[in-house]
DNA sequence: CATGAATGAGATTTCATTCAT
DNA sequence: AATGAATGAAATCTCATTCAT
């Protein structure tokens, strides 16, 4: 397993020319892959989206494989840290998940390719795919143990919530934003959150 | 010779034979499309799988998306009704939940492929994949409005909670049976109904 | 060379039944051939215009190749039938060849996939090709040389004199009754006989 | 990939080394369709007489067809051009044929291939097939207006001339260029303007 | 006679990648 | 850095023909 190593044959830019070039792969790649997947988009595609020559790739990736990973941990580090930054002044545990969920969502919706792209990645590697997910969980795991130990929250294996508040996450961004192509409305952001916040904070008539 | 699309007709079987052969292709297609995914898996894969020549795929589908379709069609058939079946006999929705949840984790533990067989549906057929949720959905939002008419749990918009479930389902399914490929522990399937129950009953600190 | 040996692993159906399956399938290949070429046409084509079970074409004929080569010599055997009674009646030169052309045109009228067929035979079968124009032309050599003998036209090879004559039969038939899809007015047919005949006749400012 | 006909564009060779392959690959191409005729010839036929890669063929054409369509096109207008220059010097009609005439049966003596692969056009794509003769007809007819005209010749249709003329050439060409692989000895020739001529002229015993 | 299933050789086409300039 | 040409392995698909019933 070495998706965390940089590319070995091709060397960063070290030019102004090459950054800009070797930009422009990137989000050339990002939009076709985005629009026809991992797999039904060619390099090809690619180059001509970004307007350079077929050969000029391989100045700048040494595979296919190797501009999506690059792609995924690019992408995956953007959204982390634009959660992380809205979430940032919430102390109360609703409010960071109002937050956290709000700016997912805004993502995307700037971002749409992002989630095509991160359910091939399933398929073009593995471990990859893996690693995306469990970076995530981590941080949610984390922020839900503290929650849990300041009394916020009820005490609910972290693990288990964080693959449930990601699943939410998720699936609601699939239905609301990916296929009406819009930010869910407050009303559903709010549905989602009465429903969330019960199921953390416990309570109700449950037993 | 293809001119307008005659040629592409592929009747349905005739003799017993037929039949069989035709079983043993989708039965390879769902093995080898689990193994690889749909586009790393040639449909020499699937004949070598099904021990038939080559040609002999072309006899009961047009094209390797067809078989695809095909199998998405039928599974998704298989699993609505397993958890159909498994929910039938409940009628208070604390026992619904936890036996729907349960008996789609064993179906996808039985079909391990289904999960990425799906997942790949996506970009091999968009509307396919959409008709996928859609129809689980619809059954969901169904049996939520009933429980809401009943007072058995609050009033949240029926699609926004169906696409919470699903996507609660979807990641502990992933992270659980396909990962740790085995189904949940009942300390996790415990805490996942702590968490939705209290979710759907409401109550609790919630402001 | 062994065209014109009759197909060695089938036999001639002796029942009512094998008779006409044997016809339908000689016209759908007719049907087929005109509309797609020989080699676009497959036997699949072949049978399913014919309205049999794939299977059944080879009880009958033990190639493509050898349907083809039936056709050709069935429908040669009958044009050639067709101009021979057509100018049985005539003596005069002038009636024999507008008579001639009259009933040539009015058979391609009538098999207008005629002569795509006899343009693919090259292509199938250059012994054919050359067999089905040799036999016309010994025909057409063996009347012009009783022509020039009985003094109606004048004395030029004759070989090269019947080329001529088919050339402008095949290719008028190309432009007046394959394009237009209807046999030449009588103006056109009066033109080519104008032509013809002084061509035939001899005499004029020449020389 | 292939969404709506995008990369089935192919650019014109930028570099010297690209202008040889492409016309390498043409030359090939009559060499191998004129041999065996296009469909009985592979792709694989033409690169293997070029002396280039399977993959190298499709840098140059989009498909068999592309590549024969060039061919037809190229060689059509060589042969127009060879028969224009060649009658280009003369004024009176018997001289334009006869240059013209000999020039054609000069032409396929050297481009055998040039036949089988006009006949062939007809199944390849019927639109070039009448374009092809559609070019020829209307220069011919052209010439035999002004001969009209000029009193040089009777005034019969000349569409209709052109069409005889066309198919007496045609024949002629393969019955002694094609099939005795010689351009036809001058009493041919002679036996053929007496005939042409004459019937142009008109009069005779015509009644 | 007739049929439907099965075959496998071969054709077209795509495409990630390498190379020479 | 950048480019366009070239490659060949592999994939999809077609189809004449054979076979068993």
């Amino acid at each position: 397993m070495n998706h965390l190593s940089v590319s070995r044959t091709v060397s960063r830019p070290k030019r102004q020319r090459g950054q800009r070039t070797r930009q422009r792969l990137l989000d050339a790649a990002e939009a076709a892959f985005g629009r026809h997947g991992y797999f039904e988009t060619s390099i090809t595609d690619i180059t001509r989206e970004a307007d350079v020559a077929q050969g000029t790739f391989y100045v700048y990736f040494p595979s296919k494989k190797a501009i999506f990973s690059e792609l995924v941990r690019e992408r995956s580090h953007d959204l982390r840290r634009t959660i992380q930054e809205a979430v940032a002044g919430f102390s109360d545990r609703r409010d960071v998940e109002r937050a956290g969920f709000t700016s997912f969502f805004d993502f995307i919706r700037g971002h749409p390719a992002m989630y095509r792209i991160v359910r091939q990645a399933e398929f073009v590697d593995p471990n990859l795919f893996r690693w995306y997910y469990r970076r995530f969980a981590d941080g949610y795991v984390h922020g839900l143990r503290e929650a849990i130990e300041a009394g916020q929250i009820r005490n609910l294996d972290p693990e288990v919530l964080a693959f449930c508040l990601m699943g939410i996450a998720d699936f609601l961004g699939m239905r609301y934003v990916l296929w009406e192509k819009q930010v869910p409305k407050p009303a559903v952001i709010d549905a989602v959150m009465e429903f969330m916040m019960s199921g953390l904070d416990g309570a109700g008539r449950t037993k």
